[in-house]
DNA sequence: ACTAGTGTATTAGTGACCTAATACACCAAT
DNA sequence: ATTGGTGTATTAGGTCACTAATACACTAGT
């Protein structure tokens, strides 16, 4: 089986941030569905070649943020609200991306115009 | 006389990145015109109460990427390629936000047409 | 030459963040 | 009850970025 998940340790990020990164956007492309149960902590941490600490902070923070639950018995499954929130809130990081932008654009005095035309450029490439 | 620059402790910002940021700005905005005396390491770090090398690492960098011009006798001036070199470039951390909130959008499955009307939305508010 | 200013190299300290080690508590099934 | 699985609290170690302390060299003006 290919590798669920896989992390990159030389790209700075944090591994329990990409734990909860690539967690996330396989929920928001619906790759997992609300219910799938995932792998222990134990089990991801010896795949990734990690101490299950790590695993255990990037599960425990998504199921604080209602990603993850936990069932009878221990079996930590996607949320079953899960993956329409993951849709709305798909666009957050990247509505919080794109007012950052538009903040710097003000501050540069560069029209919304400009800063619109640039993006679609960017969008494009 | 208001304060030419002013550092906030608490927004995670280093000081030397403050300073920086607020410096290209300000000559990005033509408030500071090439030629402008700046005040020495010392004098900064006085009235911003930082350690000179704090100052000096800013500056420093400042002077690397040319924005600044050390002349005889230690003074430190607005370089006068800097403010078109500003204009030019000030789109460069816009460009940079927008790219990676593009590489962002692609990733997300959203659409450009999506992420463009987003942009609009925010640079509206 | 002396003084008062300058900039900064080097070193050291601090704090934040991330990960690992260790050890404990819990549950389920045999 | 014991065994094999689970999750995780606590502690410790490592790394990195930032800032400060200290001390040195250099310049200009007197």
């Amino acid at each position: 089986m290919p590798p669920l998940l896989s992390i990159d340790h030389h790209n700075g990020v944090p591994a329990y941030r990409q734990i909860m990164d690539q967690l996330k956007l396989q929920i928001a492309t619906g790759l997992l569905v609300p219910g799938a149960e995932l792998p222990s902590t134990r089990a991801l941490s010896a795949e990734l070649a990690l101490n299950p600490m790590t695993v255990s902070k990037a599960y425990g923070l998504l199921e604080h943020d209602g990603v993850l639950e936990r069932r009878r018995g221990q079996t930590l499954i996607v949320s079953e609200r899960s993956a329409t929130a993951q849709q709305t809130a798909k666009l957050d990081p990247l509505r919080q991306q794109l007012n950052a932008a538009a903040h710097l654009a003000r501050q540069l005095d560069v029209t919304p115009a400009q800063a619109i035309k640039l993006f679609r450029e960017l969008l494009d490439s």
